[in-house]
DNA sequence: TGACGTAGGCACCTTCAGGTAACTACTTCC
DNA sequence: GGAAGTAGTTACCTGAAGGTGCCTACGTCA
């Protein structure tokens, strides 16, 4: 027999799937955009070139080496420059350049959705939550243990 | 001794930050977004609505339990609705809301700036790999190996 | 008659992103 | 004079996300 089995197909379907990922503008982009370091480092940027050490206080909970890192990254991709002075202790600035800025913009635009729907949200969870609660009736309860994200 | 170190400072400053994650809606939601598999669910839906085998065969990569996962997410935010037909086999319908048609429309402008500027950011790779080549001289070759995301 | 398809559920298992800690060199403050 | 700050780097480790395989139940087709 042939055996194209559904594991097998959707095994190939994986490998040209992936071939597309790679090569898709658009995915890479949008990879760019879900690191959640990503967009608080372009936020905190946003009203004008900081230090590291400044960063990495207005970002509180970030770890020197994902800030780094995350630095690195939008630097090599042109979001923001990095400018060493060599003074006594040495110091460094970040600063967005105009693509960071247009960047910056559209993480606004994603803000200000969130910002608008964020009740339509929250009322079709309690919605959800609720019929499942009564409409099953198996958990007797409904356990609430899902409150967050 | 005081010893107000910097770890502890930081150590502080994360639970303040994370008790303002937890009630900032646009965090909420920006971490919605960033998920990979919730935007291509999104965009598979855009054009209208699908069953889950046509899902799984549109975005290819996913696995069943990823999809039905990222889907009851979604029901549950009210981005798309799941509609059951008791049919012979189960038939299982799932379908934008119009919450969810206006965050395709968000997602559609990322894909627009990404396509937009995708040069840009490619540009400015080269740039910054062929820096670390010339600049350091260590490598002795710039190691081609970060050629992807 | 048994394997496939539809729509998942459950459990295990791997992987890797991200956190932690230790270290650097140089200076200034207490 | 020792600790802290500035701007990181490196090695190690853990926890959670996500993948894989096996299961259901019911009907149909080869």
């Amino acid at each position: 027999m042939a055996t194209t089995t559904a594991a097998q197909r959707r095994e190939q379907a994986r490998s040209e799937y992936d071939a597309f990922l790679r090569s898709c503008p658009t995915n890479q982009l949008l990879d760019r955009l879900s690191d959640k370091w990503v967009s608080l480092v372009v936020s905190a940027l946003a009203p004008g070139a900081q230090r590291y050490s400044d960063l990495a206080r207005r970002i509180a909970g970030v770890s020197p080496k994902m800030l780094t890192q995350t630095l690195r990254t939008l630097e090599r991709d042109g979001i923001l420059t990095r400018t060493v002075t060599p003074s006594v202790p040495v110091r460094v600035d970040y600063e967005l350049t105009p693509l960071g800025s247009n960047l910056a913009l559209l993480l606004t635009a994603v803000k200000d959705w969130a910002e608008t729907h964020f009740d339509e949200v929250q009322a079709a969870r309690r919605r959800y939550d609720g019929d499942e609660g009564n409409g099953t009736g198996g958990a007797g309860g409904a356990d609430p243990d899902r409150t967050d994200v």
